[in-house]
DNA sequence: GTGAATGTTAACAG
DNA sequence: CCTGTTAACATTCA
């Protein structure tokens, strides 16, 4: 479900734990050992991309990846495995549910570039248009924008949003777009997450979909094409009429 | 009722 | 060994 924005709204929602101690750790995870977070105090929360980041000290930081469906919640009702459960007391329990769990043994600041994260405050729109330039020719830019290494919480949503937006066929050789164009699309990434963070937190973010999901162009009426495009095929929508494809 | 999907990765095949 | 494919996860919505 969650792309880059939906993270920082579940790292909101759990800073309610900040300075609690974890007095129980339990869950059936493949990747890490639930038990050794018990006794320890969460000391900070960050997010970077899609990776919800939670700190137990300067050299200890559970690292939790949420996939397409996974969840967390404050009780215990759903039928689904518990992947991690902590509690930090009397009626204060945390579930997570369908996700991807892994402990980071070291400063964050060795393991993350925060200038790749589109919504982090040190996001570097310079350094992700070098890397664009740097992409092999036969690369579509909607497989560039998912790409993880470049825009770090780019999901599905705001791909097809920002091609909507920049008007250019998800298929368009990324190296055959010109520089200014380029441009554009790296700035209305951050200008679309920031609007996406508002939107998902206000519950309005379907109402704002000009193309995901939709089947017909808002600015000419042409009905949208939707298909999997690209290595990743990933479901894109697109208009034939006004989208310009580079080749 | 069915099928696809806001995502990634381990396991497997060649 | 490298590269590409498949399965797995488990819920929601069209």
């Amino acid at each position: 479900m969650p792309e880059g924005p939906s993270i920082i709204l579940f790292k909101r929602a759990l800073e309610v734990f900040k300075g609690c101690k974890v007095l129980k750790a339990s869950g059936v995870s493949k990747t890490i050992d639930p038990t050794q977070l018990q006794g320890k105090t969460l000391t900070g929360l960050r997010t970077f991309g899609k990776h919800l980041l939670l700190s137990f000290g300067p050299r200890f930081t559970l690292r939790v990846h949420f996939l397409m469906f996974g969840t967390f919640r404050f009780d215990d009702v759903r039928k689904a495995p518990i992947r991690l459960h902590l509690g930090f007391g009397h009626q204060q329990q945390l579930n997570f549910y369908t996700c991807s769990l892994q402990y980071i043994e070291e400063p964050l600041n060795h393991v993350y570039d925060w200038r790749e994260d589109i919504l982090s405050s040190k996001w570097d729109p310079a350094s992700a248009l070098q890397k664009l330039k740097e992409e092999p020719a036969d690369r579509m830019v909607c497989d560039s924008l998912m790409d993880q290494d470049l825009f770090a919480g780019l999901g599905n949503i705001i791909k097809n949003e920002v091609l909507y937006r920049t008007k250019v066929h998800p298929e368009s050789l990324v190296k055959s777009i010109p520089a200014n164009k380029r441009k554009e699309i790296v700035h209305e990434v951050r200008t679309y997450a920031k609007q996406f963070l508002k939107w998902k937190e206000a519950g309005s973010l379907q109402k704002h979909w000009e193309a995901y999901m939709q089947t017909t162009c808002g600015r000419d009426g042409a009905k949208l094409i939707k298909e999997p495009t690209g290595k990743g095929e990933r479901r894109s929508f697109w208009c034939p009429v006004c989208m310009k494809k580079y080749e």
